[in-house]
DNA sequence: ATGGTTGAGAATCAA
């Protein structure tokens, strides 16, 4: 048996609900995360979705931003929608699967332009949401004596921690999702549960690996400047149950694609 | 050097 579960910035769930169903028919994920659903609950597609197999829904949404959603095949035991710097601007769902494992998805802050956190508050805002998720996520850890537990955290990190995740790491040193000091707020993030990179667990450090390239670019695949910015960790009781990664490239030369493409992972269950 | 595109939803704001 095995559980697969994907995440994918879909920048806009009712404009591109045919992708999600393609995605749904040909990568056959179990656990779908999407974010940038920029939909409110009211007007979310619970219909479409549960037509197109989506048994179990959690979605947390605000009007024109933002906006989490996990679908599943598999019924949930608990949902959750914490919010953060104190703004209710649905950035982070988690759900308990049967069975045990939780899933948390994030999309966390873009950051704005200037990486300075005094001249650009999106910028403060990004790093308070980092200081704030590692908090509690080592306070967790405390309280539940956490080796066994088996948990997955995927979404938009808006961050591209490695050389190896990005088309020119000289070029965007200075370039918000590429800096030190956000670098180092995510390396902080995934010490606060001992959470495993499943995507360079599974590729090596080495290899050239993006899940996102701008609208800007004339011709996205032939300019090929891309960044990892979509995730997927787990926690050290789950890392050896990794069959398979896949970035799922061909998604970004889609019909009215997003920015994103999804990735996703192969757990043995 | 600094533009280039997309989405929500109704003028910009955010990415």
């Amino acid at each position: 048996m095995t559980l697969k579960i994907a995440t994918w910035n879909i920048n806009s769930v009712r404009l591109r609900i045919d992708l999600v169903e393609r995605l749904t028919q040909t990568a056959k994920p179990d656990v779908l995360c999407l974010q940038e659903t920029k939909a409110e609950n009211k007007v979310f597609p619970y219909d479409a979705l549960k037509a197109m197999g989506w048994e179990h829904i959690l979605a947390s949404g605000m009007k024109g931003y933002n906006g989490v959603t996990i679908l599943s095949k598999i019924p949930f035991e608990s949902t959750e929608a914490p919010e953060w710097c104190d703004k209710s601007d649905a950035r982070h769902a988690v759900a308990t699967l049967k069975g045990g494992i939780e899933i948390h998805n994030f999309y966390i802050p873009a950051g704005g332009d200037i990486p300075d956190p005094d001249q650009n508050e999106k910028f403060a805002h990004k790093l308070r949401f980092l200081d704030e998720i590692t908090a509690w996520f080592s306070k967790r850890k405390a309280a539940k004596a956490s080796a066994k537990n088996k948990m997955v955290l995927v979404g938009d990190l808006n961050i591209a921690p490695l050389e190896s995740d990005v088309w020119s790491h000289k070029q965007l040193l200075k370039v918000v999702s590429h800096t030190p000091v956000e670098v180092e707020r995510l390396d902080r993030l995934q010490g606060s549960h001992d959470w495993v990179d499943a995507v360079r667990q599974f590729f090596g450090p080495e290899k050239i690996l993006y899940s996102w390239w701008s609208y800007r670019a004339k011709d996205w695949n032939t300019a090929d400047k891309g960044r990892r910015l979509d995730h997927i960790w787990v926690t050290p009781a789950l890392s050896k149950d990794v069959k398979a990664v896949e970035i799922l490239r061909d998604v970004r030369g889609w019909p009215r694609p997003s920015d994103h493409v999804p990735v996703m992972v192969t757990l043995k269950s």
